[in-house]
DNA sequence: TAACGTTCGAATGGATCCATTCGCAAGAAA
DNA sequence: TTTCTTGCGAATGGATCCATTCGAACGTTA
């Protein structure tokens, strides 16, 4: 029997690490929106595990502001109002570009290849889901060589937190037809292959803070599935 | 025996909390240095729970970067090194300032009467723990009427992580005693009390880099303990 | 009929027990 | 003498069992 789990789990990535993984793929895929209850006993017949790791995984995602823990009570997605929204997006405002300036100088021709095979399909892409995904990944490549796993942790929980509102207003606004990121986006891809740090992380302020003030604009995005 | 335990903890603040508030004290306290190991049965014995509760807790440090676990082998208080605190810094200097934004508008007379209470408490620190205490909570109380506590938690986990070599270099440099500090926090107080926000603003982000180019001066700090 | 209290059930929290793994030390061989 | 191997022990990881608590539904009373 233990065997069997033992063969499962090649690497072992520690049970709770794994069921942290597993939930929060599901609350970034949308599975378990805000304000969703979490069931111990769910979570562990779904992934296979006793409830002791699933406990520990709760733990994990609360402190990175996934999940909100009652005591005696359970667990839920955590919900964010709009001005806890506008302030995750100022903050990403300031801390991004320097992710990006740590980032910049050991992105090599690949990477720069990559991003503009990344933004083309952006462009192309039909449905909000593909959107989000390439959106991700392309940003996250630029910051990919970083040198700071903190600053890079920070930047990705503030990514985390916010995806089910980024998504909902994408799919509202049909932001992936929006022709303001497609520019921002050659902008940023331009100066970087230029190596140009400075204007990359205007632009990249620039992105944000836009993106910020349209979404300002969609209040209903937290009223939208009640 | 387990009524006994139900009294003894009135408001149950749950355990894995309980222990992780308690290993984080002893973190920023300094009774345990950055590379030290942490055994689950001795924060077990010494605070009177059973391992599984500091297992928790133990998974809910390392999501805040106070902790370093590794899969069957132990627990870690985490290190940094100097381009690590450099960061920090760096993050700090851009969003303290939007913390303190936030906040100096509903900082009331009593707050104000309290920030020139403990400047002069902290011009007349004796030693480094004295000054450690007051200067942080002099500027936590610049910070006390935020809205965002998402926001307030990132610079809070800042300001933990980096505990250790504020001490260190404290104690180094005799900083308590820095004339520049003191400036920089009459500055501050006195925009503050003026609610002069973009003041308040450039003098905090001012005090951060000057500490942080400071700290660079002294790369010692790292290998003091060693 | 509405409001309050009580009881029961389901879900969470904690303790103990067992399996697994990693590190260290001792010993043997080159 | 140095290095590799092997075995033992200590510490972590996981599963099951029991206690506690919160919430909802039902019944009672004003």
């Amino acid at each position: 029997m233990s065997v069997v789990r033992t063969m499962s789990t090649q690497p072992s990535p520690v049970e709770s690490r794994r069921i942290a993984d597993a939930v929060r793929a599901q609350i970034l895929a949308g599975d378990l929106p805000p304000g969703a209850r979490i069931k111990q006993d769910e979570i562990a017949a779904e992934l296979r595990a006793s409830r002791l790791p699933v406990r520990e995984a709760l733990r994990i995602l609360e402190s990175s502001g996934l999940v909100v823990l009652k005591a005696n009570s359970g667990a839920w997605v955590a919900e964010m109002t709009l001005a806890d929204l506008r302030m995750s997006y100022t903050v990403r405002e300031r801390i991004e570009p320097l992710l990006l300036l740590d980032s910049l100088p050991r992105l090599d021709e690949a990477d720069v290849a990559r991003l503009h095979e990344l933004q083309e399909r952006i462009e192309e892409a039909a449905d909000v889901e593909h959107f989000l995904v390439l959106d991700r990944e392309f940003h996250w490549l630029t910051y990919s060589r970083h040198s700071s796993p903190q600053l890079a942790q920070i930047v990705a929980r503030l990514w985390d937190t916010t995806q089910h509102y980024r998504r909902t207003f994408a799919a509202m606004a049909g932001s992936q037809g929006s022709w303001t990121i497609q520019a921002e986006h050659r902008l940023l891809v331009d100066a970087i292959e230029r190596r140009d740090g400075e204007t990359a992380e205007s632009v990249l302020a620039l992105h944000i803070r836009r993106t910020s003030v349209e979404l300002s604009r969609h209040p209903e995005i937290f009223t939208a599935g009640r």
